[in-house]
DNA sequence: TATTTTTGGTTCCATAAGGAACAAATATTA
DNA sequence: TAATATTTGTTCCTTATGGAACCAAAAATA
C-alpha cells in the first residue's frame, strides 16, 4: 500500500503533475492556446521549459549585445568569461561555457582584433595562450551588464524570495550532479576505457 | 532596520545567494575548475544555470534523434508538437515552439517528404494548412520517446520528490508570466501603435 | 466594389556554427 | 633518446539557421 502510494506520487512529481490537478493557474496564457498544450500536457516538463526560459532569456539579451557591441553568443561568452574567472585560457573557456572549442578559437580572434581582449604566451609552455580583457572589452562587457541582470531581475520578479531561493538552490542542486549525467545517448556512452 | 533586512535578504536571493555561504555543496565540481567561477559567482545565477542545463538535455538528446532517426531539431519539434497538440497548422507550432516560421516550415517539409505527416487543405481557409501525424510519424516519436524520458529522469534524479515538485511549480510560474516579459532590450520595445 | 492591410506559408540568401582534420608543443613511454 | 600519445589552438569545409523579401488568400477599409 505504502509502496504503491510512494510510487505513485513518485511518479506525479517525474510527471510534473502533468494531468493532474493543477493548482497553479496558468495565468497570461489562454485556454485554447496552442502553448497550453505543449507546456502542460508535455511529458518532457522540464527540459520544455527550460528551453522555453532560455530562450526568452537568450534572445532579447543577445539581441541587445550584438546591437550595442556587434558580438555574436560566442564572442560575448569570451568577454563575460573573462569578467568573471580572470585571465584565463581558451581550453577553460571551453570547458567552463560548453562551447565548441573552434568555435569559441573563432570568438577570441575576433574580440582580439577588436581589441577587447589581450593575449599573453606561456614560457613554460608554449602552447598555451593566456587570454584577459582589455580596458575596452571590460568596458564593453559593463556596457550591457546592467540591462542583462535587469532582464534576469524581471524574469524572476513574479516568484516570491522564498521562491527564489528555493529555485537557486535546485537548479544549484541539478548543476552539481551533471557529472554524472551521460553525454550521449542509446547504447554505451563511449567508455573511454584503453 | 526591517526594511533594510528584507533589502539585503531580497537582493540575496536575486544573487541566487552568490558570494555567502553555501549551504549546498558543489559535489561533482572541483575546487579550483573554471566551471565553478562561472557557476557560483555568476551575477546571472539564474540564466547561466539555465542554459547550462538544457545544453546538458539537448546535446545528448537531440544527437540520439539525429543518429535515429535522421531528423535535425527542428524537425523532430514538428513531430513531437503535432504529437502533443494533435492536428495543427504550422503557425499553431510556431507560437507553441518559439522557433521562427521559415525554420519551421523547411522542416515540416522534410518531414512531409519523409512520409512522417500529413497536410490538409481547408475548404474555408486557401491558404491555412493542417499537418497531422502519419502512422509512420507517431511510430518515429515512439522510438526515441522513451530515451528522452530516461535522460530527464536521469537528469531530476538527484532531487527529492518535494524538491521536484517545487521545481515543477516554480517552471510553471515564470513561464506563465513569460507573457509580460519585454521580446527586445535597451529603449522601446517597439510599441506596436498605429 | 476597389483598395489596402493582415495573415499563412514559402523561398532567397548571407552567415553563424560545429565536426573533422590539422600543426605545433609537450608529456609519456619504450 | 627515439617513438608515440596527448594537449592546445587553428583552419577547412559543409550545412543548419534565421532575417527579409516574397506570393497568395482573406480581411478590413474606403
Amino acid at each position: 500500500m505504502g509502496i504503491l502510494m510512494d510510487d505513485e506520487i513518485r511518479q506525479s512529481l517525474f510527471e510534473g503533475r502533468a494531468g493532474r490537478d493543477m493548482p497553479i493557474t496558468a495565468e497570461g496564457i489562454a485556454e485554447d492556446s496552442p502553448l497550453r498544450t505543449r507546456l502542460w500536457e508535455n511529458p518532457c516538463w522540464f527540459s520544455y521549459r527550460l528551453n522555453y526560459l532560455a530562450l526568452h532569456f537568450n534572445s532579447p539579451v543577445y539581441g541587445f549585445i550584438q546591437g550595442r557591441l556587434g558580438l555574436l553568443r560566442p564572442d560575448f561568452v569570451v568577454l563575460w568569461s573573462l569578467y568573471l574567472g580572470g585571465p584565463s585560457t581558451l581550453t577553460d573557456l571551453v570547458r567552463s561555457s560548453g562551447f565548441p572549442k573552434n568555435t569559441l578559437s573563432r570568438a577570441a580572434n575576433k574580440v582580439y582584433r577588436l581589441g577587447m581582449i589581450d593575449r599573453e604566451g606561456d614560457a613554460e609552455d608554449q602552447r598555451r595562450v593566456t587570454l584577459h580583457l582589455t580596458d575596452e572589452g571590460r568596458a564593453g562587457v559593463e556596457a550591457v551588464k546592467a540591462e542583462m541582470l535587469g532582464h534576469e531581475r524581471l524574469m524572476l520578479e513574479r516568484l516570491s524570495p522564498a521562491e527564489r531561493l528555493c529555485l537557486s538552490e535546485i537548479l544549484t542542486k541539478l548543476v552539481a550532479a551533471s557529472g554524472d549525467w551521460p553525454q550521449s545517448l542509446g547504447n554505451e556512452p563511449a567508455e573511454d576505457e584503453p
